[in-house]
Parts: structure tokens; sequence; C-alpha cells
RNA sequence: GCGGGUGUAGCUUAGUGGUAAAGCACCAGCCUUCCAAGCUGGCUAUGUGGGUUCGAUUCCCAUCACCCGCUCCA
């Protein structure tokens, strides 16, 4: 699908209502925002999603092949951590400071900014004296000062110097009484709003009494989960470097705008994979994900100019990462040549690690050294415990640096759904050309595999067609359906994605043949049932 | 969090200060030998809570949700 129609995702939406895709959540108690539910499809697709990528990373892995791309076998392994995890945890990880920012709006120009970054001067002129503020490079601030200063006080540009500066440009975090406070963008004084907190985590508390003791966070991210059981993984499996470990599992963001569907919510799933390997060899590893990532969505149907790799550059990278790339996807909802992340692959050098070893790492140092608070000890504490890793063949001890395939699985999900919405004419009973919906899923992806559907009611159809239909359940989710014309039946399953259908008519019952119907050519070939049974088998395999 | 818009059946829409309409879908039955509209019958709705009013789905207020724009996007 593309987004030339704008209205593509309101269908889609209200397809996946009809069908049984995805429900909005509480939806009897008039809903809840930035949370979906899962129906019958849906479930089903989500899945395979995941199922997907769980046999490609882990149970299916093969462990002894160098595979192509990669410069020699390596291991993969899965975890199931829980939850709620140690509050140090989210201390060691930056979690917990960036998510605790300190926001302020701007009443008149709606503008929202971060307490910290909004840096200012007092400044008097004309008898008043106002702190004028920016949001700068500090190269630029004081001539952007200066600028704002004389437009808010009426003065030309020659006049400039009758603005007399008091003390030094410092931040908004140390002024108390806005009152006197000119916004980065505002024309007039005293527009911003008080600082208030952003709990970017959910927060509960474990027992029965709630308090500050006691407050744990529900995780953001699967990834800190693997990164604590690093230790345990290499002690008990007897796994060497490189391996991977892989982890599916829920997580929560208390996002300020819940919004497009299912692509920014609440709570959501996430396939985290972190590779561990040697420092030397890293970059090869990084590049080596970053392509093998992108061929899976592209295995899986998400081919072609919705989906792209999108390197991150220097600028936008952390200073500890030598390389992130994001795999983004062109939904239908946002603007035209906008892309939505799907799943990012980043190479976060030994960061999490160390962090969780030493106390937090400052990462705007290089090398990177632990961050420290204003009495000079550690911000936040490590575990102490030894992370590192020694090779029992050469016996070289060294902190393992990270590859991290973090991907999406609700986004995942509505990117296959997107990409497999078409519209598009068949006949009718008449040969009259009519619309038709068609959920093209990748035969993997789709939700049920094949219909089972006798022609008509009698003549002993459905009881054969039941057999049919009991022997395919046991391998593959299928569907059988006798009412109706045989035409709506088709459509039925089109609009569920259904990739086949196996129809017994009066022929079969003779000679015990089908036809078997494909869904996005609608053709039909006649075979045996255990060829038509085979040929799905074959393309949910492919 | 701000501004704008929307909210009627499972879906798409109509309509009204006084019994809420239709198409599709769905269910039961009949008919049907290959691509949705054959026949009969049936089920289902004014997001939630207040207010004005004799009476509110309609007018007003609040709230919730969704969409668009801003903000945010670790």
């Amino acid at each position: 699908m593309g987004n030339d129609d704008a209205g593509v995702m309101q269908k889609i939406v209200s397809l996946s209502k009809r069908r049984g895709f995805i429900f909005q959540s509480s939806e009897i108690y008039g809903g809840m925002n930035g949370c979906w539910d899962y129906g019958p499809l849906g479930v089903e697709l989500k899945r395979n999603v995941k199922e997907l990528w769980w046999s490609d990373m882990v149970t299916k892995h093969d462990d002894v092949s160098v595979l192509d791309g990669a410069i020699e076998p390596f291991e993969m392994t899965g975890l199931d951590c829980t939850i709620l995890m140690h509050p140090q945890v989210w201390k060691c990880s930056g979690h917990h400071d960036l998510f605790h920012d300190m926001m302020i709006d701007c009443r008149e120009t709606k503008r929202r900014y971060r307490h910290e970054q909004v840096r200012g001067r007092w400044a008097r002129a004309k008898e008043s004296r106002i702190f004028v503020t920016v949001i700068s490079d500090p190269e630029q601030e004081q001539e952007l000062l200066t600028a704002r200063a004389q437009k808010f006080f009426g003065l030309r540009a020659k006049e400039r110097d009758q603005i007399q500066w008091d003390g030094p440009i410092v931040s908004l975090v140390e002024i108390d009484d806005f009152s006197e406070v000119l916004g980065p963008d505002a024309k007039e004084i005293a527009t911003l709003t008080e600082p208030r907190e952003f709990n970017l985590m959910f927060k509960t508390s474990v027992g029965a009494l709630r308090s500050d003791d006691n407050t744990v966070y529900l995780r953001p991210e699967t990834a800190q989960g693997i990164f604590l059981n690093f230790k345990n993984v290499v002690d008990s499996s007897r796994v060497r470097i490189p391996f991977g470990i892989a982890q599916i599992g829920k997580s929560f963001r208390n996002e300020i705008t819940p919004r497009n569907f299912t692509f920014r919510v609440r709570e959501f799933e996430q396939m985290e994979l972190e590779f561990f390997c040697h420092p030397d060899s890293s970059q090869e590893w990084y590049r080596y994900w970053r392509d093998r990532r992108l061929q899976w969505y592209q295995d899986l149907g998400l081919s072609g100019e919705h989906l792209r790799l999108r390197e991150h550059d220097a600028s936008e990278l952390s200073h500890y990462s030598t390389g992130t790339a994001d795999i983004e996807y062109a939904f239908p909802f946002l603007p035209e040549g906008e892309f939505g992340e799907l799943e990012g692959v980043a190479h976060r050098g030994d960061f999490d690690l160390r962090s969780h070893m030493e106390g937090k790492l400052d990462p705007s140092t290089y090398p990177l050294e632990v961050q420290k608070g204003d009495d000079g000890k550690p911000l936040w504490k490590g575990s102490g415990k030894d992370l590192s890793y020694r090779d029992p063949v050469t016996n070289e001890r060294f902190m393992p640096h990270v590859i991290e395939p973090s991907a999406g699985v609700d986004r995942a999900a509505l990117a296959f759904l997107c990409e497999a919405y078409t519209e598009d004419m068949a006949p009718d009973e008449k040969g009259q050309m009519q619309g038709r919906v068609v959920l093209r899923f990748h035969p993997r992806i789709a939700p049920i595999k094949a219909a089972v559907l006798p022609l008509v009611k009698k003549d002993g159809m459905p009881e054969f067609a039941r057999d049919i239909y009991k022997d395919l359940k046991r391998e593959f989710p299928v569907f059988y359906d006798l009412k109706g014309a045989i035409g709506r039946r088709y459509r039925r399953m089109d609009e569920a994605g259904t990739p086949f259908c196996i129809t017994i008519d009066g022929e079969t019952l003779s000679d015990e043949t089908v036809t078997l119907r494909e869904r996005d050519s609608m053709k039909q070939i006649r075979m045996s049932v255990s060829e038509a049974t085979q040929a799905i088998r074959e393309a949910i395999q492919t």
C-alpha cells in the first residue's frame, strides 16, 4: 500500500476492528489511550511475527556453519526475564535520568521545553529588568540573547548598547520566579509554566504499602534484563563469544502523545537481541546484523520502496556508539516521503555491561568514564560484579562489545498489515467487476493458512471437507466454512488474508481431487488432496 | 500538555427538541456445482456523566476516545 490515499489508514483501522485484528483496549468503558488489543486474527498475526523472529534467531539458527556475511559460526540463545527489576537497573542504564525530564510549557506559543535546556541572562533597559532566554548552541547564545532583548525592549540595532547585562548566562533551573522571564519564543514575559516532571517510566510499588522505598518500574525495554543475565548465560550454557541472547516481551513507556494506531503506544512488545562479540570484530558484526535484519523484513514481504535502511549520521549517534541504523517503513499515516522506525540496530560498545559493573557511565565522555555526582562519588553505583569475559581458548580477558537489534513486534505487525492491504477488482457471478479488499500477507505471516470449503452443503461434500479440515488443523491454522455462496466465502477469506482455499466439489467425491484457489491471483488448480496440502505446506515453509 | 475536528448498529452513512432511517455485515432457514447484491425471517446504535427543557441523539458544560497540527520520540 502507498500513502497516496489519506483514507487508507482509516480503512485499515476499520477492517482491523471488523475482522478481529485489533480493537481499542477497554472499549466498552470508552477506551484507554495508547492501548490496543489483538483479536482472534490479530493475535495469530502477532504470534507469527514473534515465532518467525524467534525461530530465525534461536531455534532454527545454524551454529555450525559460517553464515553469509558472517565472519565465523556463532551461537544463539534465548532468555525470558521479569518485567519488574531492581530499581538500580534503570539508574545504571541511564533510563532513570533520561526519563525524568522536567518540562516547561509556554502558554503563549504552546511550545514545550526541557527545563535545563533553556538558558538565559538578566537584561536591563528602559527601567525594566527581565530574564531573556534562548535555546541555542553556546557559541550563538549571547548573540541571540541580544537580539531577543533588543526586540523585547523595542530598541533599534544601534541602540543595543543600552542593554545592561547582569551576571552570566545561566540555566533557567537557577531561576525560581518566572514572572519576569521571557520564554525562548515568546513576545511577552511570564508565559512559562512551572516545571513539571514527566514520568516516562511507569512506577509501581512492591508490597502492600506504597512508599518511596519500594518504588519499582515497569521495564521500558527488555534489553537490560539480558545484560543483567549475561554472566548467568555464560556460566550456565557453555556459549562462547561471539554469541547472542534473544528475548521477546512486553515493555512500557508512558508516552506523552500516543498516536497513530498501534505505532506509538504505552504498552508494547519488543523482540531484542544482544549480540556479544570481541571489540576488534564488532564493526563487522554490526554490519552483519544490520543487513540480516533488513533482509528478514524483505523476505516476509516488506520489500519495495516502503522499506528502507537509514544509517544514523555522526550527530545522531551516542558518543559511545560507532554505528546505528534504523529499519524504517513508510506507514500510510505518515506524510509522503516520511518513514517510521520498525527496528533500530545499534553498536553499543561496552557501555551497558560496564555501566552495570562499574556504575553508570557518562555517555558524553570518551573514553567512557563513570558519571560522578556533585559529591565526586559515582552518581549511580554499579553491581560491582565482574562482567568481563575470558576467552577459554586464548585466555584473553576483555569487556565484550554489543550489537543490539531491537525491534517492535506491534510495529512490525502493523507494517505487515499495511503492506498487505490491497483493493483490487474481481468478477462476480455475472462476470461484472466488483471491488475486492484483500490482505496479501506472506503465507508465513497470514493468521489463517487455508480454508476448507464444500462447494455446496449436500451430497456428502461437508463430510469430506470436514475430514480434510481436521487433518490439516493438526499442522497449521485452517478455517472451515460451509455457509453461503462460494464466491462470498472466497471474499471473506481474502479479507482475512488467507492465502489458500481448498474447495470440495462433486468431482472430489469420485476421484478425491480438490481445487486449490490462490488468494492474490484467484486462480484455481485441480489436484489431489495430498498435493494441495503439500503446496500449502511448502508455501508456509518458504 | 496546547489548538482544531470527529463521536448514531459489527462496518459505512442518514436524520430529528417529540416512536432513530438505510445499505452492507451477521444469525436461522430455503435455494444454490466455483468468485460478494436469489428468497423469507431475525439481532443490533445516538461514547460517558451532568445541565437546560414537559421532553435531549439534537442545545450547553465537563469528561473519555479517535483523527489532524504543535510538542515529545529515551
